[in-house]
DNA sequence: AAGAAATGGCTATTAAATTGGTCATAATGC
DNA sequence: GCATTATGACCAATTTAATAGCCATTTCTT
């Protein structure tokens, strides 16, 4: 009963990308599956979908195990990204906090 | 008796700006969440847990939103990533296919 | 100001991820 | 070449994510 979720091209391609990304990382520390899988706390398994780039491994999963070999999302911020979160939030927050279609129409899709 | 999984500040913060993009992108198409939850074929609860930067939440859900926000990883890539990837393969194919601890020591940790 | 719709936050149920284990194969150090 | 270890792939059991639905509240439109 497989749930046969689709993924765009972008998605796919990004996620293996990363994925080789991290499984470089991990061969030029010279770390084993096994030992990057415990060092993040997790399973070889889960280790081994991640370096495949499966869309089914938690976001947060792989995040960890990326900054652990070195692969940064986001162009090697430096310092932290706190900095950048409060850029956005301001782009937000000129934003209205809630999104509402106009009824009738006036059409103004972009 | 959660399961209590810590996650490292860099894998918290890029998560977090990450989602705020997608909120950002979200309205910036004047999309209610009903609206690009239904685009992405995801529950609305989903969509939620992905813009307040939940890490359980599956990659392939995340990145699929981004892109349909218009948010790109890996830094705007123009065009396709295949050449990215192509790249990176290069690059593992330089390292032996599988690493090996050298079993007494001496000591190369980078 | 009022009505309508969007958002936030729950719950119970269903579907799937994660784990720990094993086995086979490939690759490396010696 | 041999022994050893890494890797690839799979499975059953358990934990957790994802969903649908609902209600309360906020926020926008007119």
């Amino acid at each position: 009963m497989t749930k046969e979720r689709t993924y765009s091209r972008y998605t796919r391609e990004a996620a293996t990308l990363l994925a080789r990304q991290i499984q470089l990382g991990r061969k030029q520390h010279k770390w084993t599956e096994h030992e990057l899988a415990g060092r993040t706390g997790i399973s070889r398994a889960t280790l081994q979908k991640i370096e495949k780039g499966d869309l089914s491994v938690a976001i947060g999963l792989v995040f960890e195990v990326a900054a652990l070999v070195g692969v940064t999302l986001f162009d090697a911020e430096r310092g932290s990204l706190t900095a950048h979160i409060a850029r956005t939030d301001d782009k937000l927050a000129l934003l209205p906090s809630a999104v509402r279609r106009p009824r009738k129409s006036v059409d103004d899709e972009f």
